[in-house]
DNA sequence: CGCGTCATTGACAACGCTTTCATTCAAGGA
DNA sequence: TCCTTGAATGAAAGCGTTGTCAATGACGCG
């Protein structure tokens, strides 16, 4: 059995009241008498029961945060920020994420379950108005990670993701010379494949042009399946002015080395830029154009603003907007036009 | 204020105790009483206090892992992993990580100050005798990861890189025609480094050969440092029957990058292998030959251990053995020579 | 010398749950 | 009819803290 604050007071011959107030660093106790307390606290290796403790006072100073998914480094990354926030601000951290490609629901049922956590930072792939409903009903304090929930009751951390991928089509189309775009998305209501998409369109009107349906495409953010399709379909892509606009690195990576394979010169005959900096991004051959997204930047303001949340009720609802920075390598063929 | 098992209590006409049964799927309660409190909990939205009901059962139903780093795939993996097999087991999972490059010591420390974990599982990158002495300390179940703790106290679970290692070596060897290998390790005091390197020396000895001390470099792991080095010295490495094995994926994909920007053909001038099978080693141009480990496997099995060990613990300690597998690409020229 | 003040400490009531033990009541056997 | 039995339920004792309020005693002042 575990010393508890009995033990200590015995040995130290006080009321657990006193001991108490030793542990919680209370000013009014006499110095002697603290010191006689601590000596039986570390004699004793006593620790407090943190059950008996959150009992009291409510909180466990411990934050959830939940993905959709836990594959790839974009989340990896958006986790080791928010570790070491979590720690930096005094709380552990619990992370989950969806079953399966499913939306988010299953989890936060699944966080609802106990009353453990102080509060949770919540990172949706596609808001639904199902999540929404979810989401208002947390009996806890919520940020929003990425989700646009305007004036949403929530804190949240918004990636400005249109102007990341303006900056990039800007350098892509103004830079670069590109006319002709094939998008590679992930899902059809990704939030962030839709923001993406909207900014591709949105430059192409600026010069008078529009990108053709038939060279979008919703694939699943992974290398594999993007080579695959590059294999099948890259010698309809070859052509000066084309460009291929993937939603994340991995899936340019995966053009890319459909590329390479196909003997197919990049960015001479064809370019490629993806999105989000991943490690991959410098890696590939050649180096990808691309977005920076501060995911573990990310991470870290999301756990931040809850925790901040947590420490004051009554403050209004903030935002924190997180800009992504254009990061230019060789796939855009900039190198060819300078 | 949070609904109690008192106003559901209320709510049914029952007293709590009945209640309790009820949440806990009690037999002995009547069908119609447990219809009667059932209805209750939802229409109050009754959620049982998780401070309360764990300072009874005294488990939290939370386990903790810690690793000594969470940069890159290897580490982001095994939490996955981790974070799958506690939610089958019904327990979540709260992520600890060394600060810095330091020892795990911080870290343990960080974990004994609350008692709200049920276990830990940690991971250590150098088995120091203060860390073995802090592991022997930990009061609740533990168990270690890819630590080769000898008949030690705890489960664990080890990664047999030996083996790994040196299927990779002969191949390399035997196969692909190896006689002179560059080591490029983590630090010298990196378990897995010291595996590695070990089973380098034991197959070059095998061919009555050995590394040269100048052809052993330790860096960090990372694919910058490794492009770097290979930028300085590439040149110096070119020949055939010359082969880097480089002590992780990333950092032979450094290598690569280094030699494609020397305009050295890999594998014909040098062969370049891996150790990891991350995403990378299909991503690198040729792609890598290297040694798949199971990291999702490792980070699942200890939590499956753990929670095991927290449901029984008189059983004896158990050892999971987990083996890699060579997998063979382009970059070792096994090509060539078949 | 008596009394108010202040610093220090202790007693004890929560907190919300599980669990043991006692109680109630209906049914069945003698 | 009375007693036994067993199923269903309730009362109450913790679990280890924190925080409120009262008690104690030393000290200074009138």
């Amino acid at each position: 059995m575990a010393v508890s604050i009995l033990d200590v007071a015995k040995r130290a011959n006080v009321s657990i009241s006193t001991v108490s107030r030793v542990v919680n660093r209370s000013e009014l106790v006499n110095a002697k008498t603290r010191a006689r307390v601590e000596t039986a606290i570390n004699e004793l290796g006593y620790r407090p029961n943190a059950f008996a403790r959150g009992l009291m006072l409510r909180r466990s100073e411990i934050v959830g945060l939940v993905l959709p998914d836990l594959h790839g480094e974009f989340y990896s990354e958006i986790i080791r920020g928010a570790n070491i926030q979590a720690r930096e601000s005094g709380y552990n951290l619990v992370v989950f994420s969806a079953r399966d490609r499913d939306d988010s629901q299953p989890l936060l049922n699944a966080i609802q379950r106990r009353t453990l956590l102080d509060g949770i930072a919540v990172m949706v792939s596609e808001l639904t108005d199902r999540t929404q409903e979810v989401l208002a009903q947390v009996p806890m304090p919520v940020v929003v990670l990425d989700g646009d929930v305007n004036g949403g009751p929530h804190d949240n951390v918004v990636i400005n993701q249109r102007e990341g991928a303006v900056a990039l089509m800007r350098h892509v189309v103004h830079a670069c010379g590109a006319r002709r775009m094939l998008f590679i998305g992930g899902l059809e209501t990704n939030v962030d494949t839709i923001a993406r998409y909207e900014a591709c369109r949105q430059v192409l009107a600026e010069i008078g042009r529009d990108i053709d349906p038939a060279d979008v495409f919703h694939l699943d953010y992974e290398y594999e399946t993007a080579y695959n399709l590059g294999t099948q379909r890259i010698s309809d892509w070859i052509g000066d002015g084309n460009c291929v606009f993937a939603a994340n690195d991995e899936m340019a990576a995966g053009i890319l080395a459909a590329a390479n394979a196909a003997g197919i010169a990049v960015p001479q005959q064809l370019a490629v830029v993806g999105f989000d900096d991943t490690r991959v991004a410098r890696m590939t051959h050649p180096p990808l154009t691309t977005v920076r997204v501060p995911m573990s930047r990310m991470g870290a303001s999301a756990i931040e603003l809850l925790c901040e949340r947590i420490g004051d009720m009554e403050r209004p609802p903030r935002r924190v907007s997180l800009s992504p920075e254009l990061v230019i390598r060789e796939s855009c063929g900039h190198a060819l036009r300078v």
